[in-house]
DNA sequence: TATTTTTTTTAGACAAATCTAAATACTATA
DNA sequence: TATAGTATTTAGATTTGTCTAAAAAAAATA
């Protein structure tokens, strides 16, 4: 039905697109999809053939309600599957990305039925995105950067925006991980970095940087 | 460092060489990857200059100990994920194959070790069939035809030949499976069907064509 | 051994996905 | 609003894997 390469571009626009809310200009997709504008405006022109995108030249394109469909199908297989590999295979959270690119394109939806059922149906991945049921439905909590969060207030951390390892390495040095428990001490102003205490017991500063791609939650 | 294509055709070559023995012509080739004689011409040329075959035009082709290993590397990924698709989640036996030629595919060494000992590292695939090492060994046992076993000696089925949809539920249906004892009764010359009893407890006629695609041992 | 039949290879074309380079459209600025 | 600069699209090529049709080689048969 569709290429690997078509299911790669709907889940990037579908991404870049805010669920398919805005439109994605070509640079900003040939930037995520690390290839060229060219080959961003081939594609797309096939995609819209297809109907599964919303085109028009120079004004950018998003996900139609068939495209955010596929999209969320990809998204969905991609989750569960690093939920496999950190669960039932014993990877790290920073080793499940690449695979899990891999295994989101294996067509059977008898596997992905009895997956999410070996897995107990979990709603999170490993990196605390949700993962959409088979109509493409999922739940969000309202979430905000922890650079964000006022001095004080309790919170618990729900995702990380960035999925590269070595952000991902450095959170596990920090003992911060899905579902840790942070408050914010105080905020150092000449620099952005942040005093917090972590689950209660330990104090810890950390960059401005991090901060922003830590998401977290009110309690 | 191959393409889907490429890992498919080796994969072929040797299962069709009997382990990378014999030569295998063209048009065999053709008939197995269910294509053209020239779309295999074409690419026996690309693996043939990629040295995974040994290729003299006329006279057909056989994997190299290069070939052999990439072969073997994929044939093991099938069966493991055969193995996981039965055993974890509950596919039937014949519902494995189409979703195991894709995840065959999936390139990460750390999947497939974790995998093997997630199942238990299997010595065999739910057909039978054995699940070669990291480092492509694998061991057999002595198997022959069912039709090819005398009269009255015991026998117990290691594999099937046939891994279609059809053949697999019509052994079911017979009560057969790997590991079933049987034991022919009699031989009926006129259509070469044979009277056999399963398990020690059920007497069966089934016809030569199952009979040949039924592989066992002797006890 | 000459001829017919079968098998295999070559030639030329096509679709998918990509690229570079050039052309075009849009945007921002003077 | 004309112009410079950026973003986007088109044109033309390339690679991979496939195809049909034709040519060439090998095998079978008379």
């Amino acid at each position: 039905m569709f290429s690997f390469a078509e299911e790669n571009y709907l889940k990037a626009i579908y991404h870049l697109s805010n669920h398919g809310v805005e439109r994605v200009n070509t640079n900003a997709l040939s930037e995520e999809m690390k290839t060229t504008a060219a080959s961003v405006s081939d594609m797309i022109g096939k995609l819209s053939k297809k109907k599964v995108v919303d085109y028009q030249k120079y004004r950018g394109v998003k996900v139609s309600d068939k495209g955010k469909e596929v999209a969320l199908k990809v998204i969905r297989k991609h989750r569960l599957w690093e939920v496999f590999l950190v669960d039932k295979l014993n990877f790290h959270w920073d080793e499940v990305h690449d695979v899990a690119e891999q295994l989101e394109h294996i067509q059977s939806p008898l596997l992905i039925s009895r997956l999410d059922e070996f897995l107990g149906f979990p709603k999170h991945d490993p990196h605390g995105d949700p993962i959409p049921d088979e109509h493409g439905i999922f739940t969000t909590v309202k979430k905000i950067q922890l650079s964000a969060l006022e001095i004080g207030l309790p919170s618990q951390v729900v995702t990380v925006n960035d999925s590269g390892t070595s952000f991902l390495k450095y959170l596990d040095k920090m003992g911060i991980s899905i579902g840790t428990k942070i408050q914010i001490d105080d905020k150092n102003d000449f620099d952005g970095s942040l005093d917090i205490t972590v689950n209660q017991n330990k104090s810890i500063t950390i960059s401005q940087t991090a901060a922003e791609n830590i998401l977290v939650t009110n309690l």
